[in-house]
DNA sequence: CCCTGTGAAATAATTCACAGCA
DNA sequence: TGCTGTGAATTATTTCACAGGG
């Protein structure tokens, strides 16, 4: 009676960081009265090819129709199932500059079940501050909130000496899986699940396939006419 | 003469990825005083195996020294030459609100060479507006200043509606490498490159695994004490 | 037919294990 | 001896190509 369908042991990770970008191009399929689409279809819109949607989505079971395709609602649902998208996500900010200021009202978050419930920082200029609604919070007051509103998701958005420290609270506080944009990696225990976003990164490896383009193609003056 | 020591064509994405990570590493490294790393030393400081990273680096050239490690200035500063960080990349941001004005002032932008040296925004209420000391002009002024400022690369920090005009115009205007944070992908001729950031995209992955974890060891109320 | 789902083949990435040099 | 650099083995991922159901 546990009504699991697939075990979501199988589901390779380069398969699951792809689920959220099907799962974007099928709601906004969904938003244009598409009901069905083909891997074709679909792959072409995501920009993977086709097999490689089909080899990800039969992972997921078959929900797809032969000689005809997949309803888009069917399978958007059933993504967010694997995803876990079904239920709610309380989700804590902690460190409310500019980053995370921008982060508490993206609008991103809201989306998919992700509620930003508490904010943290010790900042006395800060605290008492709302945000969309939540009122920043001094970080001594993290694990009873943790506890409270069952936080499962941090955010780390404070300067890089704080990220370590701010880390190790939220593991400590409970929490299982951190959302680190702090410019500075942190260790944790390994029953923490980090994901790092950094601009830095980013930046870094697209500087070096700028460079090997102008290698391959040196950009003439050839702009517009 | 073009003293290339190694083509670049041979480093995969999957090494590119984590140089800059290593590169970091290697910083920190240095400002402790630290002179030299064996590749056990480094790997294991970075989170990834030592075989792993001696192989990357193989990739890069030669220059560790048999039986003693890498030299942590030299290593530091020939991944910097493989990235492209060893010149200057002038950087537009388009859409100032919350996220343009976050990413504006970020610290992670100013380092390695990467500079923010133009602004956009169609909002009367933010044309005009100092971020940083640079000032926001009017989207119109874009395909000039890329010009005018070699702009290779633009980052797209505006609301899903606009991302893709956005996109096009950075590609019309010249712009070879985009990062796009914008909660949507955007097409674009292939000579483009573009990495997407996205908030989303992350809490959907950290969602997935938070929720495996939890099928594996459910948390239970031990917090601290 | 057409399009899904999937074994089999090809390709890519990681890890092992050790030769070879300081 | 100790640690790098790298072929060889292993594992993961992608692509092919087609059997099979609607």
């Amino acid at each position: 009676m546990s009504a699991d369908p697939i075990s979501r042991r199988d589901v390779s990770d380069a398969t699951v960081a792809r689920l959220p970008e099907y799962l974007r191009t099928l709601s906004r399929l969904a938003e244009r009265g598409v009901s069905c689409v083909s891997s074709a279809e679909l792959a072409s819109a995501v920009g993977v090819r086709s097999a490689q949607l089909r080899k990800d989505l039969s992972r997921l079971g078959s929900y797809g129709v032969r000689g005809v395709g997949y309803e888009v609602e069917t399978l958007a649902v059933e993504i967010s199932r694997v995803l876990g998208l079904t239920r709610d996500w309380p989700v804590a900010v902690v460190g409310m500059g500019n980053l995370g200021h921008a982060l508490a009202s993206y609008p991103g978050f809201a989306t998919k079940g992700f509620r930003v419930v508490a904010l943290f920082d010790d900042d006395p200029g800060l605290v008492g501050e709302q945000v969309g609604g939540v009122v920043i919070r001094p970080f001594a007051e993290l694990p009873a909130r943790v506890r409270s509103d069952r936080i499962a998701i941090g955010v780390i958005a404070t300067p890089a000496a704080a990220a370590q420290a701010v880390g190790e609270a939220l593991a400590a506080a409970g929490v299982r899986s951190i959302l680190n944009f702090a410019p500075a990696s942190i260790a944790v225990p390994a029953a923490v699940d980090v994901r790092r976003v950094d601009l830095s990164t980013e930046l870094q490896i697209l500087a070096f396939h700028a460079q090997r383009r102008t290698y391959a193609a040196p950009l003439s003056g050839a702009v517009a006419r």
